[in-house]
DNA sequence: CCACAGATTTAACTGCTCAGTAAAATTGAT
DNA sequence: ATCAATTTTACTGAGCAGTTAAATCTGTGG
């Protein structure tokens, strides 16, 4: 009796149908960074990829699949690029974690654009589970946050936790303000950092301080 | 020959006519606040009111008239209860500017919530207008920094139309993540104080600051 | 190079829900 | 009682996700 992965030419098929996967999805990222989640349809998509709608359930089953694939590896590749050695200086430690984020995001910014819309939209990530990337990302700011503390950076008159939440919420504001549309990747950069920068100096001791009012000033005139 | 608004019972029934959309936009605000603004549909709408979708269309006419109309409602509610005295004091001026939000909303969550996701999915305020609530907004909190850097709170190293943007960003987020179920309005009000007071303590004279860190520390505490 | 089995795609379709409409029936203010 | 305002029944026409069965393509062993 024969395996039943062991068909003809299956290996080579399965292959070949990971690239159609893919390239499918590539255009269906465009198709909602573009257009919009809501005026994402499977018609769309078969059309502008040039297939029928079957196909498209061929290769993905159902619609949502399609969300959680685009989610799945924005996940992957975010908490990737966050998984780096931490940084003693905070100021530089906030300009890694952001550029980070933001090397990746303008890699593809339609990928990342309409998994942040689909994910937010089916409610794939939820605020409340201790998992993904949120989660990983206020431990980021608040590791910033403890260290810098450590380091003689912050006073300690907020507690670092507070501060944490803060850092992280100015990420947020301007992700969704980029993913909506409202501001492109540059203005991004400068809004996150002007916000961790003003967080920071709610505690900063005076020399950091110093640094942190040049930074702002500097970010703001830029 | 009769004049044509003068038909028998016209005023009578043009009286009739508004309490009728009013009970309806009532209705269609629970829906949209509950169900979400993707469920909500016209049919849903016309049972839930006990008649006919074309009686819908008779009193709105298009899907889009009832969102601009919730929208429209709300704009010119916040728009009155944004437009108070200002007030000297920065902390007592950042809780009246909160509170006067709050007190809205809490008066009818539904319709705050339905309205707020009704704009932003039909983008019906864009954030480039120089017009409405948002506008309106970020002038009071430009007001608030300078009037406060006027009467020494502020040391001036932070531009105050920075820390005005700052200020009107941590209410912003906040009440997306009360518009999209995150969190409820009492630890709205805490995300924002805390925001705002943050904000400030990154420009804070030696004694504002120290009443700023008692008021985030008592903030975070409750 | 060729036959062929199964993987893949497709035309044609279902069943559903939506916003919106036309015309007949009903209501209600005077 | 009258007649316009209003609501309703019954209907479009369009778009949606997803299915079925027949046609087509494809990689490979011979």
């Amino acid at each position: 009796m024969s395996s039943p992965t062991l068909a003809r030419g299956n290996i080579t098929r399965q292959a070949n149908k990971k690239l159609r996967r893919q390239r499918i999805l590539d255009i269906a990222k465009h198709l909602i960074a573009s257009q919009g989640f809501e005026a994402f349809t499977l018609s769309h998509l078969a059309k502008e990829a040039g297939v029928s709608t079957p196909t498209i359930h061929n290769l993905f089953g159902k619609k949502d699949n399609i969300f959680q694939e685009l989610v799945s590896q924005m996940v992957n590749t975010i908490s990737l690029a966050l998984s780096n050695p931490d940084v003693s200086d905070p100021i530089e430690g906030a300009e890694v974690f952001t550029d980070n984020l933001l090397r990746l995001y303008k890699q593809d910014e339609a990928f990342y654009r309409s998994a942040f819309m689909a994910a937010d939209r089916t409610g794939l990530f939820d605020h409340k589970l201790p998992d993904g990337i949120f989660h990983q990302s206020l431990q980021i700011a608040e590791r910033l946050c403890s260290e810098a503390k450590e380091n003689g950076f912050l006073k300690g008159n907020i507690a670092t936790g507070t501060l944490a939440e803060q850092l992280f919420a100015c990420q947020r504001l301007a992700r969704q303000d980029w993913v909506n549309g409202y501001i492109d990747l540059q203005r991004y950069r400068k809004q996150v950092l002007i916000g961790m920068y003003i967080t920071y100096a709610a505690d900063a001791s005076p020399d950091f301080y110093k640094m942190l009012c040049n930074k702002i000033n500097q970010l703001v005139d830029s």
